[in-house]
DNA sequence: AAAAAAC
């Protein structure tokens, strides 16, 4: 088995820009798929977020176009030959952006197309050829149904995040996509997550196909530490300020499970004086990519995101990730707390888990097979609101910024992929862990904030209670629970 | 109970 990219034997042209990466060995998936991927084999790879997937496909695929020809007899100079496909834009454009940079020293051409931006500037870069082209399924599908592109000469076709891909609300688009794809194909699937159900789907679309598992599937990032606190549904806000504040958080993700709260909260936390962007597909898709730049530059420290943000998003260094709540689906969850812990580096996983939560932390406990016991957290007494730079104000309270805690211990020797040299010009972001036992945050005795009892808290999960028979019973609305929440009865 | 992906 090679461990090193240098062993690979790829083109020099690939090889260089490797190198000027600073990759030298191989993560598991890398060593494992690659190869694979150079025999032309269907491959259904999982490996646990942050491990280098991206680079595991696209380097072996770039090679094999850079040694078999295009057979083809087509007009077209360059013709599309391998097509990436992915769940959000963003996450279209940073797999783009990686291809680019690997075909960098070579004559391979590559494009990406996705919704929410013009279309003639991607159609132009389509008639112009290229290779290798990255995209989301709807803005793809336009521009066949335009002709900009023609399909027919695909040779290769990765779906990243394969189990999203191939779920119900994206099906009808990647089958109509295929449908134009020569039926003599390879065929490549990658995701950290995959169902038993999406497995024996995805094989549906594979050839012979070789299974690459390097982790338990559904596994999360070793290198991340995961914690669940417990808060009464109106006390959430303020319990994730709190944790923000005592960890030290310096920059997070704060995922949310609705666009409108995600909005909401985003304001919020603004408005005590965070550095906030946020993340959502009711933005535009300026916004979307503004808000994604200034959380990676630095200039934002939090950003509140839905689900768009799950998945893929490899951002250097985010220390920590909140999930103020718990995903609908458990699978998410391990999308969501990969976004940090990359790379080797550690990370820390929050979660606030509110009285409504059961039935989602069972899924939870079920898919992660560990047991969830979420920790009481005694919320301290509500501050002036008007005192400013909360956040930043670590270092008057006599603190420590908490710089790179953490982060070090993580990473194993030789598991440096291309991240060494940048580390330290980067802005610093760390987390602390929680204050002494005898924090004054820590010290004051657990108050369940008015409407949040425990009394009221078994009421709602009377509500919520397992299905019987494999029927659920009705869920009642988040109103409804409020108020028996309010009515502490 | 939601989000995502096209105009």
């Amino acid at each position: 088995m090679t461990s090193s990219f240098s062993e690979l034997q790829l083109s020099p042209t690939i090889d260089r820009a490797v190198a000027e990466m600073g990759y030298t060995a191989m993560t598991p998936i890398q060593a494992q798929a690659i190869p694979v991927v150079l025999q032309g084999r269907d491959v259904m790879g999982a490996a646990q977020t942050g491990t280098g997937k991206t680079a595991a496909f696209s380097l072996p695929l770039l090679q094999r176009l850079l040694v078999h020809e295009n057979s083809s007899t087509s007009p077209a100079r360059h013709p599309v030959r391998a097509l990436v496909l992915l769940p959000t834009r963003e996450l279209a454009d940073q797999v783009a952006q990686q291809v680019a940079l690997y075909a960098k020293y070579t004559k391979l051409r590559s494009a990406v197309v996705f919704g929410g931006m013009d279309m003639k500037p991607q159609t132009l870069e389509l008639k112009k050829g290229v290779e290798v082209l990255v995209a989301t399924p709807g803005r793809l599908l336009d521009h066949i149904e335009a002709k900009n592109v023609v399909l027919n000469q695909v040779e290769y076709v990765v779906l990243d995040e394969a189990d999203r891909m191939l779920d119900i609300g994206f099906l009808p688009d990647l089958q109509r996509i295929l449908a134009y794809l020569p039926r003599q194909r390879t065929t490549l699937l990658f995701s950290a997550t995959f169902s038993p159900e999406i497995k024996r789907l995805a094989a549906s679309y594979l050839n012979d196909p070789v299974t690459i598992e390097v982790a338990r599937p559904n596994e999360t990032a070793s290198t991340v530490e995961q914690r669940f606190y417990a808060a009464g549904e109106d006390d959430k806000r303020r319990a994730l300020q709190q944790l923000l504040r005592t960890l030290e958080v310096k920059q997070a993700f704060i995922f949310v499970n609705s666009k409108l709260g995600c909005a909401r909260l985003a304001r919020a936390l603004e408005r005590e004086g965070f550095k906030t962007a946020a993340l959502h597909g009711d933005k535009s898709q300026d916004e979307r990519l503004k808000a994604l730049e200034a959380f990676k530059c630095g200039e934002v420290d939090l950003l509140v995101c839905t689900d768009v943000a799950a998945r893929g998003l490899d951002i250097k260094d985010v220390p920590a990730v909140f999930n103020y709540d718990v995903p609908f689906h458990a699978e998410d969850y391990v999308h969501r707390i990969g976004r940090t812990g990359r790379a080797g580096a550690s990370g820390l996983a929050v979660t606030l888990v509110a009285p409504g939560d059961a039935r989602l932390v069972a899924e939870l406990e079920k898919l992660l097979k560990k047991k969830i016991a979420p920790e009481p957290l005694a919320l301290e007494h509500e501050r002036p609101r008007s005192r400013e730079g909360r956040y930043g104000s670590a270092d008057d309270a006599g603190r420590t910024s908490g710089r790179d805690r953490g982060r070090e211990s993580g990473r194993e020797s030789g598991r440096e992929w291309g991240r060494g040299s940048a580390r330290e010009d980067r802005p610093q972001r760390g987390f602390r862990s929680p204050a002494p036992a005898h924090d004054p945050f820590f010290d004051k005795p657990y108050e369940p904030s008015p409407g949040g009892t425990p009394a009221a808290w078994e009421a709602v999960e009377k509500v919520l209670a397992p299905p019987r028979n494999g029927v659920s019973p009705n869920i009642k609305p988040k109103r409804k629970i409020a108020a028996l929440l309010k009515a502490g009865s």
